[in-house]
RNA sequence: CGGGGUGUAGCGUAGUCCGGUUAUCGCGCCACAUUUGGGAUGUGGAGGCCGCAGGUUCGAAUCCUGCCACCCCGACCA
């Protein structure tokens, strides 16, 4: 390598963003503020699509595509809305190009060609799909609508990141249509729990699950449910999102609906969406100073074979036993690749692997093989131990599962561990300057003290929890009565 | 959008203050040989509109103006 790779302790910023490039996941490119995912970074992307995917239609969804543009109009109809993402929208405002006509090269928008009424290029879908949705929906028959779009969307954000925050980016929206307000409610809890288990069980990371402050909230939302990870450095980040939006849009692009009492109601909606944060959420839950660590349900790759010769008689034995193995891993269900190129050496393989992040590695050469074992090693640990030839398809298994398990528990204790509890206002700040992590703390729940709390010290009220108990105590700041604590942390 | 910084080969960089031979070095790349149990070694070689566009000058990576992009810190956000 040419330079050594930063340690995450040093500078947590740069550690990420080095990975991301030397582990062959994305990179910045020529375009402002978007970033151009390359084929391993893709491959496990579309394997969290791949599961997600699973999980909605298990849950009833369907999916369907709307259009990337939506008429400006639109976003006029629902208040908070459009003042939610009015900052921050490409425009389209021409359908042609011309020549430059001062004479200098180049291109130029043909000011015959300007559109009657501009495009936004969707930064989310809510207004093209309820202007949809009114069409599709006239009786309680017509009830619910369950649909699911996987889409790009575009969001000028000032300053970008990748994977966390990029001008484009990819995702997943569900809009849901409801003819009652608590099917509308239970699906927005639904389906948060879908995401829950989806961070939880495939990503192995850890979730808080809870609601959002007014503060928080989407823009026409009337409750916003979330899922909030903390990251190695012990920031927050905000995995995924379901919103219950009452009848807010129905009324904006006027949805009615005749119900069984043969009365015209407006209908109740949802919606929810995550996007490719996921995969910066997942890079920085497991990765260390060597490189990315993937939970093996999401490995692209879960297991390498590299192998160890000197001759050509000893390449070919170990091919025979490769492919022995190679053959049973795969019938059970596990990707396996042989990385058998004589081009570079083992010990630039088992580097290569590590850094990007592939659950386990064998080693097999001639010197173990002549006693009938070889070695296996985990990326999350990085143990190595020997194994009998016969036992190392069940021996991978187990692992398999072992590390996800690990990974998982790792993440949780490292959570715990920096969540901390502040009953007066200098252990509040003394915590978030010297420990970072999440504070769980009382609030007087006015949206004044929040705002206060955020300029005081940049950190946020991340969620309300669900099992957050009931309890009497005294808001950090203000001192005035609380009945429950919440989480505060700085963010991503 | 405010403050700070950077832009030189695929990557990382020296040189910029104080203009002057053929633009420095390392990694990587190509060829050959020897190597292969934790990023091999030697020899030879290829690769540059010095971010872009103007300007000053006999002469610009270097000075001036404008633009663009990226990074960091804020504000904003999935």
């Amino acid at each position: 390598m040419a330079k050594d790779f930063v340690k995450r302790s040093e500078n947590y910023s740069e550690w990420y963003n080095e990975l991301v490039v030397r582990a062959d996941l994305a990179e910045n490119s020529s375009v402002r503020g978007c970033m151009v995912i390359k084929p391993y970074g893709y491959a496990i992307w579309e394997k969290m699509q791949s599961v997600l995917d699973n999980m909605f239609k298990e849950t009833g969804h369907q999916n369907a595509y709307f259009p990337l543009f939506i008429p400006k109009s639109f976003f006029e109809k629902e208040a908070e809305h459009v003042e939610g993402f009015a900052k921050e929208c490409a425009v389209v405002t021409h359908h042609r190009l011309t020549p430059k006509r001062d004479g200098t090269a180049g291109l130029e928008p043909d000011p015959d060609a300007r559109l009657e009424e501009e495009l936004i290029v969707r930064p989310t879908s809510e207004t093209i799909i309820w202007d949809t949705y009114k069409r599709w929906i006239e009786s309680y028959r017509d009830l619910p609508i369950l649909c699911n779009q996987w889409a790009n969307v575009v969001r000028w954000e000032m300053r970008t990141r990748m994977f966390l925050r990029t001008a484009e980016f990819l995702w997943q929206e569900g809009h849901t249509a409801h003819a009652t307000k608590e099917e509308a409610e239970q699906e927005a809890q639904k389906m948060l729990k879908v995401y829950a288990s989806f961070a939880e069980d495939y990503m192995a990371m850890p979730v808080l699950q809870g609601v959002k402050s007014p503060n928080e909230r989407f823009a026409g939302a009337i409750d916003t449910y979330c899922i909030e990870a903390m990251m190695q450095d012990g920031k927050a980040l905000q995995a995924g999102t379901s919103h219950f939006l009452g009848q807010n849009f129905a009324k904006a692009f006027d949805v009615k609906f005749l119900s069984r009492e043969n009365k015209l109601e407006y209908v109740w909606a949802t919606s929810w969406g995550v996007s490719t944060r996921l995969m910066g959420a997942l890079i920085m839950s497991h990765s260390d100073d060597n490189g990315l660590v993937l939970p093996p349900k999401l490995a692209p790759l879960q297991v390498v074979i590299i192998p160890i010769f000197k001759t050509e008689e000893q390449l070919e034995q170990i091919n025979r036993e490769v492919e022995k193995i190679q053959k049973a891993l795969q019938d059970k269900g596990i990707s396996v690749k042989y990385d058998a190129r004589k081009e570079y050496k083992p010990g630039w393989k088992f580097h290569e692997y590590e850094f990007k992040g592939v659950p386990v590695r064998i080693t097999m050469g001639a010197r173990d093989l002549q006693e009938g074992k070889c070695e296996i090693a985990r990326r999350d640990t990085l143990e190595k131990e020997l194994t009998d030839l016969n036992a190392v398809v069940p021996a991978v298994e187990r692992l398999l599962v072992e590390i996800q398990a690990n990974l998982f528990e790792k993440a949780r204790r490292f959570r715990d561990e920096n969540t901390r509890k502040a009953d007066t206002w200098e252990e509040f700040t003394d915590i978030l300057e010297n420990k970072g992590g999440f504070i769980s703390a009382h609030w007087d729940g006015t949206v004044e003290t929040e705002e206060r709390i955020k300029e005081l010290t940049k950190a946020t009220i991340r969620c309300i929890p669900f099992d957050s108990p009931l309890e009497e105590g005294r808001c950090v700041l203000t001192g005035k009565p609380s009945r429950q604590r919440v989480i505060f942390a700085k963010s991503y």
